[in-house]
Order: C-alpha cells, then structure tokens, then sequence
DNA sequence: GCAGATGTATTAGAGTAGTAATACACAAAG
DNA sequence: CTTTGTGTATTACTACTCTAATACATCTGC
C-alpha cells in the first residue's frame, strides 16, 4: 500500500532536474503496473531524508503529479495514486506524446525527409524502446 | 544569390529563442529548395537591423549553423550555404529526427502505450504536417 | 486541545540561457 | 593604406529555472 522510499532513485548531477527525474520514475512505475491506484507516495520528508535532497523539491514533483491527476492530496495522509480517471488520463498522454511527435515530424520534413522515411525512424525508435 | 533580409520573421515573445526561430527558418528554406548552395545569408548588421534585434543574436544563429555545416563563413562575404555534403547532413539530420522520436517513444511506453498506438499518434502527425 | 504527521506558501540563493553593448580581427574595393 | 564591409570574442545584464530554508495550515489520533 505504501510505496517504498528505497524505490526511488536520482541522480542530481545528470543535468535533468531532480523533480522531473521524480515525476518520471512515478509514471513509470504506474505504467509497469509496479503501483496501484490507492498506494501512497513517500512523504516529502521521508523521502527527502532519504535522497539527500530538499522536501521542497519532492513536493514540486509531487504537486505537478497532482496538477496532471497522477495522484490525489489526501490531507494528513499524503500522495494517494489516483485510478479513476484512466480514461481521461490517457487522453493526456496521447497529448503529450503527439506534441513529441510533431517536434520530431517537424523537424524531419524541414530537412526533406519524406514520409516512409520518418515512419522507417519511427519504427526503429519504437523496436528498439519495446525492451 | 543573396537572401533577402524580409524573407526572415521572428517573434521575440513566442518562448522560442530569437536565434533559434533564424536556425529553423534557414533550415527550412534549404529543405524546401528556396534556397541554393551558394547563395549568401543577410549580414548579421542587416538582418539584425530589419528585425530590431541585436546583430550578434543573428551571429549566434549563423555560427550555429556553420558549426552544423549547413553554411560557410567566407571572410569578407558572409555566410555562404554549403550543397557538398549532402549525404552526411542527411545523416545528422536523421540522427536529430531519431532523438526527437525517441523522446516521444519513451513517454508513450511509459504511459503503457502500445506499439500500433504509438504508430497511430505518429502517422496521424505526419499526415498532419503534410499539407 | 495537544502532538505529530501531512503538504504548501513565501522567499532567497545559485546557476544558466538568451540577449545585448563594446571593441576587435580580417578581407575586399577603392 | 584607408574605408567599409564581413563575423567574432569578451563581457555584462536580464530573466528564468532549480533547489533550498523557513514559517505556516490542515488533518488524524490521543
């Protein structure tokens, strides 16, 4: 039920802000099936303790995960991973990733990339990515 | 021969770096065939004057684009887009497409995204961008 | 109500990216 | 050689991001 603050992991010094690193290793242990809807974050005092980084920082991570509807304020109790708005939340996330997309189609057809050529890309990208 | 400085557009408030709208938009004239090898970018003064915008932001964006080969700084003219290296231009370009990808790909998967789902978010972009 | 847990608001500091001002180096044309 | 045209190096200013320190508000269980 409670998820363990040993389950977290970051690297301060990667150039990718710690928050985002948070939010990252959240959603892809959602998407892996590793957490349940009802499972409680680490309190941002726990967790920070155990990371060696400011509470501050884990409470901007988990705020943006509330903000996305990733997780619930439960107050007095702490972060509780939300499951009923799958639906909805998927939604998000195609928006999210066909802004990605776009970025990369862009991109390609500004250097003459024609259109077998950026889904040959694609395909490549998405093979080796599926582990 | 010489591009005119009106041919350049940028807006300053966007979010988008100033330099980084000239790289795009110099990118995308070469992609389209506006632009030939040989042919001669504006000064930074002259385009710098034209769009309000101090000339060693264009400066920025011209050396951008000589560091990725795209033009040639030819001393006392000006920066001369380059057509010899085609094919290893092509190679970079691709290489920067595929880290695009990649980013959209690793978010999907991490959503729990499939693989004709991703493929679908793809090519619906694409088709998009295609006029 | 008090003790102890939760996350938050506010503020500040360090670092970085983007832009700009100045002075400079080099080349072509007269 | 001087003038005028290139782009560049150096430096500084501004804005923004990330992180952190402090004080605070709310809730639970006693």
């Amino acid at each position: 039920m409670d998820i363990s603050p040993s389950a977290f992991v970051v690297q301060p010094s990667s150039g990718v802000p710690i928050y985002r690193q948070l939010i990252d290793q959240v959603r892809g242990m959602i998407a892996a099936g590793r957490v349940q809807p009802g499972d409680v974050l680490p309190s941002v005092r726990q967790l920070g303790a155990e990371l060696e980084v400011n509470f501050m920082t884990i409470s901007k991570a988990w705020a943006k995960l509330e903000a996305e509807g990733v997780v619930e304020h439960d107050r007095g109790r702490g972060m509780v991973v939300t499951g009923a708005r799958r639906v909805s939340l998927h939604a998000e996330n195609q928006q999210q990733v066909r802004v990605l997309a776009d970025q990369a189609v862009i991109r390609g057809l500004q250097c003459g990339m024609s259109r077998s050529e950026l889904l040959g890309i694609f395909k490549a990208s998405i093979e080796e990515h599926l582990q």
